[in-house]
DNA sequence: TTTAAAATCGAAAACGTTTTCGAAAACTCC
DNA sequence: GGAGTTTTCGAAAACGTTTTCGATTTTAAA
């Protein structure tokens, strides 16, 4: 307890704090002399400056806040550990809030953080949120906001995204070119952007190469938290729909839940029915057979994220024009054993 | 921009920031009258009170540190969540930091946090890090830790654990009561007490049912990021000591590595050799055969974590006497496949 | 009507910095 | 030795709150 401060400094050495404080921020305006003793002094009382005071007077906290919807697993983990790598480097602390997908929750969440005065925050949207007036508050009061993975296009600040209808595509894509003919869709809830356009991504793909899409053979996968939900409707579609031979699911969680019911039932994967999983995650190569996947790149886009608010909060520090970016992160077919005959 | 301040709703009422202040903060030498006037206004004007001049002012932050030393995965990512949640049930805020096993970045970040005033830290240690002194100068200083899962039994302060050593001797006990008999253990590195304290329950289990302990038969896997370790290990042991019946490891991790080889290798688990993991993580139910492994509460444990802390943070602002508890968290045994004939 | 008690308010200090601006001291140059 | 420069320093304001303590006003008691 009893840290020191700049005055402790200032009345050992019988100086004044201004001159202190401008020696250990290295003014021009103090002679070398007695920077050297600030300095020696400070180190010998061992001074660590008080960040809230800093703070204060500074006007900024050197924290960037980050919302994230859903619990830290899987994508979200590495996207994470992105963001915290990236922090470190630039000189900032992170503060993390779930908001478990609730709009209320996430809202009340943005406005916490800017109380806290955050320089900045982060935040991939809940599958609730269609109001996006809170995060327009949030940039119109001066707090830059990014946006990454799951975005609003209608909301007008920087975005880290990858194109999940064209991933979609490809994925789908390589299943006909694979030779796979009936392919189901196990979409994921309807207000979610990247779920919408990973299903029109599936349409198009199949509209593409003259197969006529089939509203019956999407299925709805809503649940994130574990791999049930594929487990179930494999075993619905199974029944429904027995001559299908290729499953494009939303994320590698349903597709495990899929192979799992498959390998469970007796079904072939990939040799009765292909499975196309979607994100790469680390389980996706630990499960038999290995799945094929979209490989999204969550410390990547983490990264990015940061460094975007980052060139953000210092453009707006120093009175610059600030533009908006929106970069999109490639992805690419990671091809293993569950779509290979 | 331009928040409004106190001195906003003051003037605009023409009464004095004090009378504003007690006002919104409830106090009763404030009329009722003017205290309704006062909160209208500042419902009008949008006030929304500037944390960091709060801070400064009441010496606490209502922000807390966390401190884990591997990157956001498997285990920790269930620590986190729970740290999270009950951290926001209490109304603190949390950043994380993570030191990749590394102790000079580990007492970095303990500085940086105690420097940015967060009224209480987290933290699990790195691997490295064998030197307490960081530590209890932070707890000197009057900033409450307390250590969860990766602890340091030298330093004074609340823990929150597993037993791992009674854990171990039950599942190596366990191993035993099934009629296995030669049972290796895949360790993790020499420093970390967890790794210790697994080693010294399977080799006491061994003892205590009267097989002879073989250092031959322990192998060390360090590398906590990939199942390589238990892959290459397990590859490893089937030459040296083909005669084994079961492995105990020590992360689902490893064992996860092993049956994978064992898979492809055509080598029958459990028929040729069981498998124990330890922590049951959510791909320990994925892999094929499931794994028997012990169930690591860590939700619960970051719950609780944070429930110390807190206590803490309170009992020492209220000048209230500090007691250090340590608690130590119920393991199980999930029995699976993968030790099931 | 006077006095004591209670209710209501505000001035000012404090938290620990940073930074502006002016003043004093030390040089330079003739 | 005096005018002009350059160095070096510090007083004070500011960031936005909270809280102590005294002052004033109102109410109650006598």
């Amino acid at each position: 307890m009893n840290d020191t401060k700049l005055i402790d400094i200032a009345s050992a050495l019988g100086i004044s704090v201004t001159t202190v404080s401008k020696a250990l921020k290295g003014y021009t305006d103090i002679s070398k002399s007695t920077r050297a003793r600030v300095l020696e002094m400070a180190e010998t009382m061992n001074y660590i400056p008080n960040s809230v005071a800093v703070n204060l007077r500074t006007n900024e906290t050197k924290t960037i806040g980050v919302i994230i919807p859903a619990t830290v697993h899987h994508f979200f983990s590495s996207v994470l550990n992105g963001i915290l790598e990236e922090a470190e480097k630039r000189g900032y602390l992170v503060i993390i809030l779930q908001s478990n997908e609730k709009y209320e929750l996430e809202k009340k969440q943005l406005a916490l953080l800017i109380q806290k005065r955050v320089d900045g925050v982060l935040m991939s949207l809940s599958n609730e949120t269609d109001d996006f007036t809170h995060i327009n508050e949030a940039i119109r009061k001066n707090t830059p906001v990014v946006l990454f993975d799951k975005i609003a296009k209608r909301v007008d600040c920087s975005k880290v995204v990858i194109n999940d209808a064209k991933a979609a595509f490809d994925a789908v894509s390589y299943l006909i070119n694979k030779g796979y003919k009936k392919i189901a869709h196990f979409r994921g809830s309807y207000v979610p952007q990247n779920s919408i356009d990973r299903f029109l991504g599936y349409k198009r793909a199949l509209e593409a190469h003259g197969i006529e899409y089939d509203s019956k053979l999407v299925y709805v996968c809503d649940n994130n938290t574990d791999f049930e939900d594929g487990y179930e409707n494999a075993q619905k579609i199974m029944t429904e729909n027995p001559d299908i031979d290729a499953i494009f699911a939303i994320t590698d969680l349903v597709a495990i839940g899929i192979i799992k019911y498959f390998n469970e039932a007796g079904i072939k994967t990939p040799e009765q029915v292909a499975v196309f999983g979607f994100s790469n995650w680390f389980m996706s190569t630990v499960i038999s057979p290995k799945l094929t996947t979209i490989d999204q790149p969550g410390f990547e886009m983490g990264h990015q994220a940061v460094s975007l608010l980052i060139d953000e909060i210092v453009d707006i520090k120093e009175h610059r024009p600030v533009t908006h970016q929106i970069i999109e992160l490639p992805t690419r077919i990671i091809e293993r054993e569950s779509t290979v005959k």
